[in-house]
DNA sequence: CGTCATCCCATGCCTTTTCATGCAACCGGG
DNA sequence: CCCGGTTGCATGAAAAGGCATGGGATGACG
């Protein structure tokens, strides 16, 4: 009773969060080595992604969007500023607000990257039998909708 | 024709691995909480589910399976090690290998936090209708193998 | 109006990660 | 054997992130 060739499955091979992340990953780590050579960053990407077709939004809500911390997203609009992505105005009416847009230059940079998403995502979802794409995303905002209440 | 409810749903919202990505992070951030209140943080977590039940494992393939790089993944095994979780022993018939290893201390704390993890995850699943977590999982597998290859 | 609680973003300090590189240990062909 | 190529981990400087906090702007209430 020694040799087992898969005897005792770890417990984190069907450990659902696991198996979300690991998906999380690997789906994301090819388009995010293109964005790498591209010279973006996979944050930096996620937020253009987030403001591509919005005027505008605030410091906090894009933070949450984009899955970070509010200072986190401070210093990160900060160097994309710098570097002539976005830039801050100031929300007419409630001044605490800094809302956040693309520059001309950002906007089309994410324009393109979105381009290239969309692409990214046909490859993944045609390899994907049935309409697999279309359950999964129902199953995936079914367990964002519960775990966010 | 300018109030839309619902206009353009925005193209991140519908992109399969935004989708994932969050939801990762929402079923995730609750467990994550309980954890660092009990001074543990994510990776930490990650390395102890990952070496709970094994006799050891090597320093890249750890970092592979935790989804991190192995740079830092020596540093965190290197304070991991310094606070008594884990211990490295040398591979016999390949010195370049350092195989990495629970302490007793370790093992008995990612025996607990495992424990806590599939109640939590039980509490996850009950929450989704029919065997929809079965067929999430079975979605997962499939994207990571995909994606792997 | 004045005051206090609340909301939002920015900042500072410290920890952690990243990227590039170094270095030792194996492996294969002359 | 010896030697170039490869694999596997460690290290060091620089970038990024996390946590706690600061400070200005609102809003509600007396």
């Amino acid at each position: 009773m020694a040799c087992d060739p898969s005897p005792e499955p770890r417990f984190i091979d069907g450990y659902l969060p696991y198996l979300l992340a690991r998906a999380s990953h690997a789906v994301s780590s090819e388009f995010h080595a293109r964005l790498k050579a591209q010279g973006i960053g996979v944050v930096e990407w996620r937020v253009l992604a987030s403001l591509s077709g919005s005027s505008g939004e605030a410091v906090g809500t894009l933070a949450a969007a984009c899955l970070m911390q509010q200072p986190t997203m401070t210093k990160l609009i900060g160097r994309m500023a710098l570097e002539g992505l976005v830039e801050r105005h100031a929300e007419p009416g409630d001044r605490r607000i800094v809302r956040v847009g693309l520059t001309p230059r950002g906007a089309a940079i994410a324009a393109e990257l979105t381009e290239a998403a969309r692409a990214h995502e046909a490859e993944l979802t045609a390899a994907m039998p049935d309409d697999q794409a279309g359950t999964m995303r129902a199953l995936l905002r079914g367990l964002i909708d519960r775990s966010g209440a």
